[in-house]
RNA sequence: CGGGACGUGGCGCAGUUUGGUAGCGCACAUGACUGGGGGUCAUGUGGUCGCCGGUUCAAAUCCGGCCGUCCCGACCA
């Protein structure tokens, strides 16, 4: 490949719309181009990224006997109907009608279409299990497309789809992406956890999401450093970190005048911040429900929502409701006397002598003890928080840690969840239809290339793994047009690397060496091989690893050094 | 969807407050010089100032509407 005949846009100025590392470097470096919020253009050097990533993700599950299909980017609206998820998914589908003004959506996935393949064309349980997938484009119509191809709304993800008779086989089959999933992050040099995770819109079931650890990423990451336990903190359990003390403080009713906040509260008594509690008020089925936690600690939605008689999604209630079902402004609210029914986190439900409010305004009670104090003893308690760090790890191995990460990875166990909807059946030995278990597994590339960058780069440009560089060997020959010596050696380690079967940028333009240089750091290749005739004159090659200290190497072993490196 | 910012040659920006013939740097073309970290000089090419409408003798600039892009948020008492 040379560069004088590649579309390899480089750009010297930072692009006005670009923040984070791998937006900026995959437009600067010449690998994307925006056309449109969320949509981008990927030039020829990452196109070869991309390709490199696909390359791997495929070689890893074919490993694993799962097998590719292609199916179509624009699905009937009929399947989705059948499905439910027409009505379920919200603006995210993006649909639309054809001449016949038949409904149709861009597929942001494929269970519908897999499920319709899978009950047309396999009838029995000898055929299965059954792992297939396919690297495809995908269409989400995002809230907010952000951060280039880290969340794009066009985006390139490989999905995978397994069908079993039996939760044995399925397991398997989840283990064995696990396994995948697990050397393909590998193999690209990542940094990555696999953690416990929500399912979402997929389903619901037993999940493992696969993060690339970076601080732009935007998910939160619990983890504990002494044994494998990692979630996401959209699904980490807190526990309580300690027994009750028992009870010292009379129970108290204070005076706290226009004190509205947890810290006016703190500042108001001078009383620490862990042993106030505060009460949040939420939509429930038949009445307001009051939810207590910790005044420091943090509601976690996702579990308060799925609480039983909480409305989801979660609503918190109107102000001047709360002042009707409880005769104060929500910042005098507490579980002590309260007329509506409540929650307490399992970290308040540990406090003694602790501080919240009276239910009634610029009050508050101090002293309170959840089993001394009558009103208190039958409290329900949930695990409604948001771990934090240095919470104890749910498996009682140490503290977690956090950490943020990008999703790159999900699998699922769906079990019947599609086959059942969709009438997906198989006969079993005994000649009854039954319905089939399946399993999901996705990983985007286009996301997954850009996380890369997020991990791997300096101020200068990306450090791509070898793997998936966009070539193998960047080749600088510098004055080429002048020196006809340079351009011989040039064009000899060119022909001789190449026939190897190595891949080379070959930098063979009329430029200066500054610009040749930028634009290699800018592009990334993992090898630098920099001919110039000042080293020429005494048999010295440059021969570099990314940012790795140069050394010279005579012209005669340069082809030999990078094939051994290589190798 | 709420809040904020922005939209001026390919890229990055100034000009808008106070209306008066559209500018800078880079890039690009040609020539000369130069030749190991985005070089210098000279001469050039390229823009209906996002779109539509209004005010005005005159609009990038003022007013109204629309479109687009980016950022923050999308609840925590």
């Amino acid at each position: 490949m040379k560069f004088s005949n590649s579309l390899i846009p480089t750009l010297r100025d930072i692009p006005a719309n670009a923040e984070i590392a791998s937006h900026i470097l995959l437009l600067r470096g010449g690998f994307i181009r925006q056309l449109g919020s969320g949509l981008y253009t990927w030039l020829p050097l990452g196109v070869r990224v991309l390709q490199k990533v696909e390359r791997i993700v495929r070689d890893e599950l074919n490993k694993k006997d799962a097998q590719e299909v292609l199916m179509p980017f624009v699905q009937p609206g009929e399947l989705w109907k059948e499905s439910q998820r027409w009505e379920i998914m919200g603006p995210d589908l993006l649909r639309m009608q054809d001449r016949h003004e038949n409904d149709y959506c861009l597929s942001p996935t494929h269970e519908e279409v897999i499920t319709d393949l899978f009950r047309k064309n396999v009838k029995s349980y000898r055929q299965l299990p059954l792992n297939l997938y396919q690297i495809a484009t995908k269409f989400r119509d995002e809230i907010r497309p952000r951060f280039g191809v880290l969340r794009s709304r066009e985006f390139i993800m490989k999905d995978g789809y397994s069908f079993h008779l039996n939760e044995d086989s399925l397991h398997k089959t989840y283990i064995a992406m696990h396994e995948a999933y697990s050397a393909i992050f590998t193999r690209l040099a990542l940094d990555f956890r696999s953690v416990e995770a929500h399912g979402g819109v997929i389903g619901d079931e037993e999940n493992r999401e696969f993060h690339v650890l970076a601080d732009t990423g935007e998910d939160a990451i619990a983890y504990s450093a002494a044994s494998s336990y990692a979630a996401n903190l959209e699904k980490a359990e807190a526990v309580a970190p300690r027994e009750t003390a028992p009870a010292s403080e009379t129970l108290t009713k204070v005076s706290t005048p226009n004190v509205r906040t947890i810290n006016g509260l703190v500042e108001c008594l001078d009383v620490p911040i862990e042993r106030t509690v505060k009460t949040l008020i939420v939509q429930g089925e038949d009445s307001p429900i009051g939810l207590v936690l910790r005044g420091d600690h943090e509601l976690h939605e996702i579990k308060a929502a799925s609480l039983p008689n909480v409305l989801s999604p979660l609503t918190f209630t109107k102000e001047s409701d709360v002042r009707h079902h409880v005769g104060c402004n929500v910042g005098s609210i507490g579980p002590v006397q309260l007329q509506i029914p409540y929650y307490v986190d399992r970290s308040a439900a540990v406090l003694s002598d602790f501080v919240c409010g009276a239910n009634e305004d610029d009050f508050h009670l101090t002293g309170v003890n959840w089993n001394r104090d009558e009103s208190l003893r039958n409290s329900a308690v949930q695990d409604l928080r948001k771990v934090v760090e240095g919470d104890p790890a749910p498996d009682g191995s140490g503290p977690l840690s956090i950490l943020r990460g990008i999703e790159v990875g999900h699998i699922f166990k769906l079990g019947k969840k599609y086959s059942h909807t969709m009438n997906a059946t198989v006969l079993d030995e005994q000649g009854e239809s039954v319905n089939v278990l399946m399993g999901c597994y996705g990983l985007g590339i286009t996301r997954l290339a850009a996380a890369v960058i997020e991990q791997k780069h300096d101020d200068v440009g990306p450090l791509w793994p070898i793997e998936i560089a966009p070539a193998q060997v960047h080749l600088v020959a510098l004055n080429v047009s002048q020196s006809s010596a340079v351009a011989g050696a040039a064009n000899q380690v060119y022909e001789q690397l190449t026939t190897q079967g190595i891949e080379v940028l070959y930098d063979d333009r009329n430029e200066r060496p500054g610009v040749k240089f930028a634009d290699a750091d800018l592009i990334g290749i993992p090898y630098r091989i920099t001919i110039g005739e000042r080293g020429l004159k005494h048999d010295a090659i440059e021969y570099q690893h990314q940012r790795e200290v140069k050394i010279e190497l005579p012209l005669d072993q340069v082809v030999s050094t990078v094939l051994r490196d290589l190798n």
